[in-house]
DNA sequence: TGACAAATTTAGCGGCGGCTAAATTTATTC
DNA sequence: GAATAAATTTAGCCGCCGCTAAATTTGTCA
């Protein structure tokens, strides 16, 4: 498996997540997100289709190979890693974990990526949420959202809490901010203000740090026959 | 201060361990130790010269001009960093610390520098025994080999034990190997062999690993007028 | 001093990955 | 179905940083 460039592995992974919420990646969207103009990415899609990463057909978008979307996997799970780390190992400030992990993922090597995914006992998901691609390229197709960035006034079911302080962690224990609660949203302040919550009756201000920590999947309501609803999430 | 490329950080490095080896830096000594051909080297003085980074008179050598060795000690302030850590916090083995270091250096960002420089306690040593340049741009002159590479039949002050393995700094303190203990390197085992050492008039036999750990200087031997030996080390 | 070898530089090319401007295709609308 | 708008691609350029081949400079030795 040859060495791919920087601006490949981000093109792959850019293609990766508009298929992820479009099913696939046109040019504009491609360059929009990546920073650059339309014709780079006609480019750009050209050399990755030589190289058999992507499906590509003059005006139709582009798609991902089995060989593209193992690639992409695989560069997903080192930024994943790599912000985990960061963030837990090093106590990088949460906002600027992306963009760090975003010019190392380049240069990891496969024994570095071994050596922190154990040092952080083989983590499923990242600080945003995300889950973490594993070594032979599956992934968890769900995404939890933290209660930071949740509609209020709905009722969510807390699915995983973010293990990287064990303060923290007990802090939310005490206020029952634990697995298989349930929380409603009931309000949130502008400008990184409090957020309030209502747990087993009883309500709080969770501040923006601790809401991050909180990764949720909406209660599905009862509707007629309790069908499901379908949910898309965006970002990242 | 504009951000520089990795391949004039490349040369910028390079230069700088050439001056300190030999006092000035020739193209053909540069393109050897970078693997590149002469003519490329050339070529990337001139643009080095041009940003006033070192000092190039066609035909007769380069030297950095101080805003070049500033930007040199940075790099290489970063690598042994880099090398530290990767050593200390995430175990990758000694002989694969300087190539990962390697690849790293150019992505990492002065905040994450600072965190790094912060979990170590602000080092002064890289696991060579190479010192690591402040961040104003200081650096010790001193590089002082551990008893690994060092030549047999010679007695040596120890300067310094490497602080990475409680374990270890424990083992070897029971033999004695501590700073400011005399010690001769009586034989050495080639392949990895163990290193047979004697400190307090006791002989040990010294893995590779151990071995590693400890950094000396030689002692000063009593010849006329008690005149002092001038050394080069070379390597790193 | 002059001739030659070695080191260095110059000239020109190639791949990468951006860019702009112009051409082309696709989608939409009357 | 023709006209037009929007998206996309093509053509050609540029800076980076390698390369080779040819020209030039430097240093040494007779």
């Amino acid at each position: 498996m040859r060495r791919l460039t920087a601006a490949m592995e981000d093109y792959l992974k850019a293609i990766y997540k508009l298929q992820q919420q479009a099913g696939s990646a046109t040019t504009q969207a491609l360059a929009r997100l990546l920073k650059v103009k339309p014709a780079s990415a006609t480019n750009m899609l050209k050399k990755l289709a030589r190289l058999k990463l992507v499906r590509y057909s003059a005006y139709r978008g582009v798609q991902l190979t089995p060989a593209g979307e193992k690639m992409a996997l695989e560069i997903i799970r080192h930024h994943r890693l790599l912000e985990l780390y960061l963030r837990q190992a090093l106590k990088v400030p949460l906002h600027k974990v992306h963009e760090e992990a975003e010019r190392l993922e380049h240069a990891l090597s496969e024994e570095l990526e071994d050596l922190i995914a154990a040092a952080l006992g083989n983590p499923t998901y990242d600080p945003h949420g995300d889950p973490i691609p594993t070594k032979d390229g599956h992934i968890s197709q769900t995404r939890h959202p933290h209660l930071a960035e949740v509609p209020q006034g709905r009722r969510f079911l807390i699915v995983r809490v973010s293990d990287s302080n064990p303060e923290l962690l007990r802090y939310l224990e005490e206020l029952g901010l634990v697995p298989q609660a349930v929380v409603t949203v009931l309000n949130r302040e502008p400008f990184g203000g409090p957020i309030w919550v209502k747990v087993n009756d009883r309500t709080h201000a969770l501040g923006q740090e601790a809401a991050h920590h909180v990764f949720v999947r909406p209660v599905e309501e009862v509707t007629q026959r309790g069908a499901r609803r379908k949910t898309r999430s965006g970002r990242r």
